[in-house]
RNA sequence: CCAGUGAGAAAGGUGCUCGCAGCAGGUAUAACCUGCUGAGGAAAGUCCGGGCUCCACAGGGCAGGACACCGGGUAACACCCGGCCGGCGCGAGCCGAGGGAAAGUGCCACAGAAAAUAUACCGCCUCACCCUUGUGGUGGGGUAAGGGUGAAAAGGUGGGGUAAGAGCCCACCGCUUCUUCCGCGAGGAAGAAGGCAUGGUAAACCCUGUCCGGAGCAAGGCCAAAUAUGGGGGCAGGUUGGCCCGACCAAUGCCCCCGGGUAGGCUGCAUGAGCUAUCCUGUAAAGGAUAGCCCAGAUACAUGAGCACCACCUUCCCUAUGGGAAGGUACAGAACCCGGCUUACUUCUCACUGGGACC
RNA sequence: UGGGGGAUCGUCUAAGUGGCAGGACACGGGACUUUGGAUCCCGGCGUGGAGGUUCGAGUCCUCCUCCCCCAG
């Protein structure tokens, strides 16, 4: 895993936490769903069965992570990141593009105002 | 070269950068550093069989389920090996839930005379009677050869025989019974006798034989935290108290339901029916001996991203024995562990079969 | 990960012990009506896939595929 134990989103309970409560950006490769916490950044990836068999949905998760991985020293809340269908139709390098930006947006909303939509 | 059959092997490689998990060590828990290790032949489907754990249990039976030619292998199996029989294929070979229908019960639609105690529709033959004397009718009897129906029609083919026919008789084939020989056995071979009895269906109920207690690592154990001695019902009538005995009352026991609380860590958790090599026994599956090795252990669930070179494939381009570019390199990811089965799927090797061409 | 259940026209559902797969709604056509609705008549449409047992399979057996539920 691209993410040290200390920095994932760990129980159920949690994950129900940030939907709840949490804020939500959108585009048309991912969902994510963050909430200012107080120990650390905690990261959860949640992918659809729909996305294929085990190892399909295995390697997804491992390129989401890595992606991530650049944006913990800055991230301060506990974020859900859902992929889309449309995801399955996409390079690596596109991917990476799309969610940088969004972990930046998130980044920002912990300091700075929130805007609740993206694109 | 083409088509096919059967065995077996591998699961792209090397290097660099960043990153994850476990273990060991470094000065001390988290952190940090170093080293080592890190998915599969199917890890899959969860279809069988075990180990392990808890619960239940005197023994036996009933119910329910699984299996079913023979011999062997195994912890066990529905698996594997060797064989038998039957079927398929020109062949190499492949396939088979392959006990019992002369214990019983049920079912066999439609069609057909009749679907299982045989029967007699169209027919065939014959006798008697009748008259309209005909290729006639009525009645009785003999038939199971021919027709027709069906998935299936009560041994088959040929000959003799007969009024017409029929295992009525004969030959061959099949079947049944018996004997001898071979084989551990399933069974095979040879011979004799019987004159044919026993339709199909048991993946219909069933009978016979063998085997099977239930649940599953979210099993189970330990620690911590939290709470309510709560409410209702059932069973038992044991123990204690009300001086003793009985009744009665109260508390306590076990099970179920409702309600409330907790839901975090450690362990199980990886040395095992283990892997590799050699030798011995065995046709083989497999077993034994010796030596060496340690080979994932997570708990929102570990292998990715980037780059370079090489190998293979496809497409495209060029000055085309060559070079370059782009894309691709199957099926698929351990979660308590093993033995199988089944399904998904890439490439290669070897042996064999049939056919064609050439020397 | 483990345990359990299911699949029949487009949708909802039937088919004791194997024997021509029916019904309702919906759909298409026609009649009635100026038109539409309602009503009446007619019609097509299906056993998740592959194989086996049987003369014959929605039904019996085996293997796949998909969906749902439980532990939560």
């Amino acid at each position: 895993m691209g993410i040290p134990r200390k920095y994932r989103l760990t129980s159920g309970r949690l994950f129900g936490e940030v939907y709840k409560r949490g804020k939500m950006l959108k585009s048309p490769l991912f969902v994510v769903y963050y909430l200012p916490i107080e120990d650390g950044p905690k990261i959860g990836i949640v992918v659809s069965k729909k996305f294929g068999k085990a190892v399909r949905r295995n390697r997804l998760k491992r390129q989401i992570r890595e992606i991530v991985r650049g944006h913990l020293p800055h991230l301060q809340d506990a974020v859900v990141i859902l992929p889309r269908m449309k995801v399955k139709d996409v390079s690596f390098q596109e991917m990476k593009h799309v969610l940088d930006n969004m972990l930046e947006q998130v980044g920002r909303g912990d300091s700075s105002e929130v805007s609740e939509y993206s694109k």
